[in-house]
DNA sequence: TTTCAGTCAATATA
DNA sequence: TATATTGACTGAAA
């Protein structure tokens, strides 16, 4: 849903007025730093697995949403942050040339105080290319190590034992979360029937490739050394597992596995108990007849999803083919990726034409995506689909009373 | 006490 | 200059 970088600029360089960034729209409307709005959207959890906290943010984007003057006042602030930031800028060209000598003196009077906070401040450990391959060969023995390990890794890394249990942390969290979009996939996929079709079969093997991007998308190779893809195993295993697959050693993952198989249950994405028009307990209904085709872009889902016969499924479904498409789907989403409508929430006609080119450039599906980039194009897809789902049944819910319900 | 979810913020990347 | 990544942190739950 959130863009890309690259079709945000483009869209920034057709209407650089109109274009509204992660910052400003996480800080002004989530309350969230870009960064967090980035992984938010880049990595969005299904709705019954966020806590209540975590689905604020999106509970903040549908109260924006349905603000007939959202993109409007985005825009003002943008352009009042703008003129303070001239003003500063001016201000402080003007102080500098009249006043060389304060600029030296601020120097002098910040050189004392900011050096030392800059000295409290802890440098950011960057992990090497083969710090992080050593982990994950760790990883991929021992998910849950013990202290001890964790210790001799440590050593071995020449590594403080907290960066060690940290990247476990993390590395296990950004795996589940990995998951949870396959399982997405995976659901919505064989919900919408499509598993037959060639950008499905290829996400399978997608899938491996897919794996390196819960890490970022470095290539390492894993402990065995398979030329598929780094995480390749430990994420074709999980996924099998949760899958149902009879997978592997329940002892070496054994937490991971009951986990998987829970999540297997309720894989369907964002079904909240409490929001959406599914039946009890999020279970997907059965796939709408007249889901769009997997073609279909994140945009056009997003727009048309308030009119859509049938909720998030569908526009998951159309994601989940495209987001694990591989190239050879490329081609098809490309040639219908234009955006002719304007989204739900649009107020006005012209309220929504300008409304949809500020979220088209926040959200990233102006334009086709550079076809040299299949996977930023899939990422996107993914983006959207999956925030197309949430966001369509907060509005749904939200135009029912239960809005009241998660008011906090 | 450990693990997890959510987030920040520094840094990398485009 | 914007978005993506990721190590670290906080608070809550188990």
């Amino acid at each position: 849903w959130l863009t890309s970088l690259k079709s945000s600029r483009r869209a920034r360089k057709c209407a650089p007025n109109s274009a509204l960034g992660q910052r400003l729209f996480g800080e002004t409307i989530l309350g969230l730093t870009q960064g967090s709005v980035s992984d938010l959207l880049a990595r969005p959890k299904p709705w019954h697995k966020l806590s209540l906290k975590g689905r604020e943010p999106f509970v903040r984007m549908q109260l924006w949403l349905n603000d007939p003057n959202n993109v409007e006042k985005l825009m003002d602030m943008k352009r009042m942050e703008k003129k303070a930031y001239m003003k500063r800028r001016h201000s402080s060209v003007s102080d500098s040339q009249s006043c060389e000598s304060s600029s030296t003196g601020i120097d002098y009077s910040q050189g004392a105080s900011p050096q030392p906070q800059h000295q409290l401040k802890k440098p950011r450990v960057v992990l090497a290319p083969e710090e992080k391959e050593a982990l994950k060969r760790a990883y991929q023995q021992k998910p849950y190590p013990s202290p001890k390990t964790i210790e001799e890794l440590a050593t071995q890394l020449n590594l403080k034992t907290s960066t060690v249990i940290n990247w476990f942390h993390n590395y296990r969290s950004r795996i589940r979360r990995e998951l949870f979009i396959e399982e997405i996939q995976a659901g919505s996929q064989s919900q919408a029937g499509s598993s037959d079709s060639p950008s499905a079969r290829s996400s399978r093997a997608a899938h491996s490739s897919e794996g390196d991007s819960c890490d970022g998308v470095d290539a390492e190779g894993p402990a065995e050394g398979k030329a598929s893809g780094p995480e390749a195993d430990e994420f074709s295993n999980a996924t099998t597992k949760s899958q149902g697959g009879s997978a592997e050693s329940a002892s070496e993952a054994g937490e991971e596995a009951p986990r998987g198989a829970r999540s297997a249950e309720k894989a369907e994405p964002f079904q909240a108990e409490n929001l959406e028009d599914t039946d009890d307990e999020g279970r997907l209904r059965a796939p709408r007849q007249s889901s769009p085709p997997a073609s279909q872009r994140p945009g056009e889902a997003l727009e048309t999803l308030p009119n859509s016969a049938t909720e998030g499924d569908a526009s998951t479904s159309a994601a989940s083919t495209s987001v694990l498409t591989g190239e050879s789907s490329y081609k098809s989403k490309e040639s219908s990726e234009k955006i002719s409508s304007v989204p739900s929430t649009s107020s006005t006609p012209a309220a929504g034409s300008q409304k949809a080119n500020s979220l088209q450039s926040l959200f990233g599906f102006s334009e086709a995506a550079s076809s040299r980039n299949t996977r930023d194009s899939s990422l996107r897809k993914k983006k959207a689909a999956n925030l197309n789902n949430i966001i369509h049944r907060l509005e749904k819910a939200a135009s029912r009373e239960e809005a009241v319900e998660w008011e906090f």
